[in-house]
DNA sequence: CTGTTAGCGCGTTCAT
DNA sequence: ATGAACGCGCTAACAG
């Protein structure tokens, strides 16, 4: 590929007068920068955004670590990532951990190599570990989604509680008063907040410890599907199961389709996250929905703040709230 | 950060020895090892991967540019691309055009500068402008998905033309002569491949040019929606309609819900890629599923191939078959 | 087995 | 208004 060399020299200037037009720096004469310019359509000339990265020392990088972009929630997530970034002038890379700490680990590392200017994190556990590795390198690192145990980095998630509290009572309000709660793993806080909001709901309700029954699985179809059996084998069978997330929704519902029971005549059903309106013909899942998109764009506004300099701030956390949506999938008794 | 020179002067060895440790390149004693690693495990350091690839000639990274993640096809197409790039040790870039030449010029221009490897791209019209600017700079690129007029690059695409023929072909056989197609804009050839897959199937059947009736669009939920009010207002109504792409399906249910007209009682419809069994809980749509993975995988794994020194090759064309799913939204007459 | 030299492509600094 | 020298962090090529 062309460099800055060959530019000058068919233009008969030197390097750095190329640099200076091509970044439009400096005094040019509009004679030199005709010629430059010529030269540069002439041959092509495509600057190496590698050395410039090298000398200005930053990238123009974001790194988006998610755990499944085949999770429309994710999707929608990393959309508004790519928007507001592209907005500031900043690309995306964009990895897939599955929930694998390993592969987050790998991720995290090369990323840094890669020289990333900020990265958005969503943590495949409550490990402090890989998170301090980054700050220790001053690269300015955004949690994502789940709240860690320690409040050590900027983080922008939604109200998870609030969410499983005010589902959990809209149930109860309905007269139920045995419900399952199929949440994801008990290492990940979005799993365990919504418990944590449920059992506030059930204590707020005056109904003890004996009126709980919370599974802990995985936010996936499989374990969705497994889940919902176990509740349905309770007994008394539960009048009204709580899903954890969207996968675990859809496992539900394929469980109780199979079993052949009817929704929300024989069960009433909630769950926590959104599917994408567009891609249902026919919502009727009560949930709780999370500002996907926005999201996206207040963490990658976040980070891109930081990386303005506001560095040295204490670490600040924006929760945004959940929107209960109510459609047709919750029955009173 | 660290540089390999200050973990150099901490080990006591000179910088190319550290390089060689870190690569591990060259003979290297055990002794200075240790002291190396040591020495690199004390500082923290990280090596800096644009410094390596400004002397390597490759970074490392390819980029993925499509219309929008947000479309669960393309989701699913992204992460293919992702986990081929990722077993060979890539990175990948998304960026989303939106169906935008402009975004499309632009972000070719800066993926370019970044010095990506290759390029996958779905490319917004059928123009080959940037394709030919792209291999100008000998950077190997995949056109994913869309037919161009030119064969010009590589391409891994899905039979568009045949899933449009048998799909109009289920819908004949079952006794349907009126069938609107509503399909994408007329310069993006996935739209008109499956309008011709439609009229040879419609000719094959002995229908002339009367029977048809081909309504373009945009390959969006709002457009599905419009399109379908248009074939509904035809006079005589059609008994079937085909839609072009899984939003366009999803728009012109939505329509169809909302004028009170049954699927498949009053009409029978089927229609292109296929939401993720997953996202559906009673998936009853007859479509032609495209396998969106293996397309993000197989043109990955080109483009490696290409990477790998297979440049001079003639471009290849793979074409992926697709599948006719039949499920519960045709019905005979 | 280890080190020296030089250069990848560009931009800051200081001259002119 | 333009240019020379140097360095960003790393490694290939060549010593030794």
């Amino acid at each position: 590929m062309t460099t800055i060399r060959q530019v000058a020299k068919l233009a008969g200037v030197a390097p750095i007068t190329v640099s200076r037009v091509i970044n439009n720096a400096g005094y040019i004469s509009a004679e030199t920068r005709q010629k430059v310019e010529a030269a540069v359509s002439q041959l092509g000339y495509v600057p190496n955004t590698l050395s410039q990265s090298l000398r200005w020392k930053q990238t123009g990088m974001l790194a988006l670590v998610l755990t499944d972009v085949t999770n429309p929630f994710w999707t929608t997530v990393a959309r508004g990532v790519e928007d507001a970034a592209s907005e500031a002038g900043y690309h995306v890379i964009l990895c897939n951990t599955d929930e694998f700490p390993q592969k987050q680990e790998e991720y995290l590392t090369a990323l840094l190599q890669k020289r990333v200017d900020g990265m958005l994190l969503v943590p495949a556990r409550d490990d402090l570990e890989d998170i301090q590795r980054v700050q220790m390198l001053k690269v300015p690192l955004v949690v994502l989604d789940r709240r860690l145990s320690q409040p050590v980095a900027d983080a922008v998630r939604c109200d998870s509680e609030s969410g499983a509290y005010q589902l959990t009572r809209l149930l109860l309000e309905r007269g139920h008063r045995l419900i399952a709660l199929l949440t994801g793993p008990e290492h990940v806080a979005t799993a365990t907040d919504r418990v944590t909001g449920y059992r506030r709901a059930l204590r707020a309700a005056g109904l003890d410890s004996d009126g709980e029954s919370v599974f802990y699985g995985a936010f996936t179809i499989q374990s969705g599907q497994d889940m919902a059996r176990q509740a349905l084998a309770l007994n008394p069978r539960p009048t009204a199961i709580f899903a954890g997330n969207n996968f675990i929704a859809i496992g539900m519902m394929q469980t109780l389709r199979e079993a052949g029971i009817l929704v929300p005549e024989e069960i009433s059903v909630v769950g926590f996250d959104d599917l994408p309106a567009s891609l249902l013909l026919d919502p009727f899942l009560t949930v709780a929905a999370q500002p996907a998109y926005e999201m996206g764009r207040e963490a990658t506004n976040l980070l891109i703040k930081r990386l303005a300099g506001d560095g040295a701030q204490a670490p600040q956390e924006v929760v945004l709230p959940v929107e209960i949506v109510e459609r047709k999938s919750v029955l009173g008794r």
